[in-house]
DNA sequence: ACAATAATGCTAATTGCATTAGCTATTATA
DNA sequence: TATAATAGCTAATGCAATTAGCATTATTGT
């Protein structure tokens, strides 16, 4: 019996279970068994096999945040641009928590196409930078220093879950507002 | 035969071998083989199998984090201390990626054991912020920020190696003088 | 329309690691 | 010194990934 699946379909699905379960729980039993399928059957799909599947959940996840992040920064500039733009990398990972341990996952395979994947997003914040008087090293150090806190926050927030006195929306926030300072107060450094 | 290992033992081996292969390569086969014993041995000092393994390192590496930070800023307050608290964060992940990605991996096991584990550092950041003007809710978020920071630049730079015409070094200064100076304005907002 | 070919699924078999059960020798202790 | 706990072993099981080879369904060129 044919079940008319593609590699795309494949994978949307793949990405809304690992986004439910977590990373981890998307084997190719549990892909198959969902699909209707026997696991066999998704070597036609994934030559090669599970490390396939996820670099292409990796690829997958990489270009729908760099869609909603480009969607999210038209008409913006400086500091709304930022704003717009963080808030779009927090919403997403909360909303693709699965995906977004796959994205992370591009460093056990070095190559070309995975360097590629987050270049995307870092091309988009780079560009984002645009309107700020800035010579290109200090765009280079910033698009740096907004994606670590964008990672590095969304994997604490991931792990660690949302309860705490002090809200960490506020946190957020108030990260935000200290990186754009500091980014005001760039003018003069070298 | 006895090989007259304990615990401790296992764990300082297990570690090293994850910071040489990557944490993906110690498998309880692997270290088996390593220590000079059988698979099923080492449920004798892990019962919970490979599970405990990791957690366990994941323990004695923020164990091991929070003594070397906890050296780094004796004697220094504010910026120093905040300097140094990076610095030393930093060289502890380029030294030791297997036993850093043991301890992200604190998400799986929601214990309060784990959540303590990382409390240490975060305590300890936080007590550096001491000498600042700030009020206690700013200093939980000036702690989630830096610690959000550190933890996302020390994973890019563990994935995506150090090979780039602007140095990673120096986008790390640079991000560290942003925030510091961040931080310094801080006073005036609410 | 129809043969040839590619695509997609299956079953059966293999491999490798984690884990469990039960046995044995060694160490420590009462 | 007898006894209990410790730390190792072998044998066996289970589960997921993977490979090989077969069968069926689409597609495509003529």
């Amino acid at each position: 019996m044919k079940a008319g699946l593609s590699k795309e379909k494949i994978i949307i699905i793949a990405a809304k279970m690992a986004d439910e379960k977590g990373l981890a729980e998307l084997t190719l039993k549990a892909l198959a068994d969902e699909l209707g399928i026997k696991p066999p059957s998704l070597y036609k799909h994934f030559n090669g096999g599970l490390d396939e599947l996820n670099k292409e959940l990796m690829l997958y996840g990489w270009r729908m945040l760099d869609g909603e992040i480009t969607k999210a920064v038209i008409g913006k500039a400086k500091d709304d641009a930022v704003i717009a733009l963080c808030h779009t990398y927090r919403k997403f990972v909360s909303e693709h928590k699965g995906l977004f341990e796959a994205m992370q996952w591009y460093n056990m395979y070095q190559s070309e196409e995975h360097l590629q994947a987050s270049a995307g997003s870092v091309d988009i914040i780079y560009r984002s930078l645009s309107s700020y008087e800035m010579t290109d090293e200090q765009k280079v150090h910033t698009v740096r220093m907004i994606r670590a806190f964008l990672q590095g926050f969304s994997t604490i927030e991931v792990h660690v879950g949302s309860n705490y006195p002090v809200p960490l929306d506020d946190s957020f926030d108030f990260a935000l507002r200290t990186i754009l300072s500091g980014i005001a107060d760039m003018k003069g450094d070298e």
